[in-house]
DNA sequence: ACAATGATTGAACGACCATTCAGTCATTAC
DNA sequence: GTAATGACTGAATGGTCGTTCAATCATTGT
């Protein structure tokens, strides 16, 4: 109740924006893809701050400097304006494992890494965006919709996972570790790691988690990933 | 639309009855505890079916076989209700694993042991309780109040489990452990797991992922759990 | 049997919310 | 400049839901 229409198409940097550099000029009338984008920005704010229970629409275009009826406008209904949220956050991530592994002459076990970097990278696990993914989580065992969603990244970041472990473990290495379920086990383990950070964030940090992801891979992969000190996140931050 | 009130007070069993089996009277009047009790389960069968955001007192009362105003009568508001309902499930899983910790004339890897098979309990993870578990982490971002009832009973399994590793570790083992990472890490694995079972229970049984945490077991402290046939698990169910 | 107690009922109330739509207005096409 | 297009606005609508409460009724104590 303070904001109203001074907030004009904020922040909405880490959303594409198909219109080159429209300058500080708010124009009134944009893009659909633009404005689209600014709903779906402002649906993960109120995610994150109200909860999925407490997210409006009165409260999302508020948020986002738009009128009432825009979201109806631009997309079918509440429903679709999120599964359009998540479908957003959950290609957000797959991008950026994607573009880990498609690096150039980097070593199959830097791919398997990137992969799981990717669960802790700065705009991927913040806070608004775990908020999202668990809000979803809690409304999936119900809703089909988000099932598919979620799903579809799953697997195709699980089939990646197994090849790279196939083309490592295919080189050399100790245990008998079946790919699909040490692939299986290490997914599992981040959405643990994600839920401790969105519980406890004080307690919980990006680096620690990285270093309990490390470690785990150190005793999984021995030759790949030697042993790291096993204490060396900042003490600050 | 169809059950209406032929469904009084149905399966309660999991839940403490108070009064010595009632047997077929329905009661009009019951106690205190008897009533808050089947509301809880109808909070947990309404949450399972309808996801936290379909959960209307109206239905839960349905479910329950009561009139609309008893959940104000018995719990304040709704929002008591759903904090009672997560307190319940909290509690109903602590039981599980303290008891398995209390067992007389075991080592402390089979205590150890206990507590990660607590997790996997058909009562504990049935789809119902994950379904509850999860739509509760979905809003505990924004509710310091479940984040509270969580809090202690993570604390609590996490303090135990610190505690059985040191003693473990202690006799001998390998690998340097740092013991706080290493039950951090496990519980963590344990919450990705439930998620894997949530979502895709069509994939992922229980068995299939006390194996997946027997493996990383003997990962960690292979001279106490000597690594087990990897692959164990009945073809059927 | 009778009164007191306290659980139970469900209609009624008020607040909130997704959706609609007739009207407004910037932009584009000519 | 003018008309056509289509994004945009926000008051109004209809429905849903949590909560209240006066009345009802079984149980308990005497």
């Amino acid at each position: 109740m303070m904001r109203e229409t001074a907030a004009k198409g904020k922040d909405l940097d880490t959303i594409k924006a198909p219109t080159g550099a429209p300058g500080p000029k708010p124009r009134r009338t944009e893009d659909k893809s633009v404005r689209q984008a600014q709903l779906i920005e402002a649906t993960i704010d109120c995610i994150a701050k109200y909860g999925i229970t407490g997210t409006t629409l009165a409260k999302v275009t508020e948020v986002a400097g738009l009128s009432l009826g825009l979201v109806n406008f631009h997309f079918a209904s509440k429903e679709r304006l999120f599964e359009e949220t998540l479908r957003f956050v959950a290609n957000e991530h797959r991008d950026q494992w994607q573009k880990g592994i498609r690096a150039k002459g980097v070593s199959d076990a830097d791919r398997f890494l990137a992969i799981f970097d990717s669960f802790f990278h700065p705009r991927i696990c913040s806070r608004k965006k775990l908020s999202v993914w668990f809000a979803f989580f809690g409304e999936a065992a119900n809703r089909s919709t988000y099932r598919a969603i979620v799903e579809d990244i799953d697997e195709e970041r699980h089939q990646e996972s197994m090849r790279l472990i196939r083309a490592i473990a295919a080189e050399n290495d100790d245990n008998g570790s079946d790919p699909v379920l040490m692939s299986l086990t290490l997914m599992a383990l981040m959405d643990g790691l994600w839920l401790n950070m969105l519980l406890y964030p004080a307690d919980f940090t990006r680096e620690q988690s990285k270093a309990q992801v490390r470690r785990i891979l150190s005793l999984m992969f021995p030759s790949h990933f030697g042993s790291p000190n096993p204490l060396t996140n900042g003490s600050a931050s």
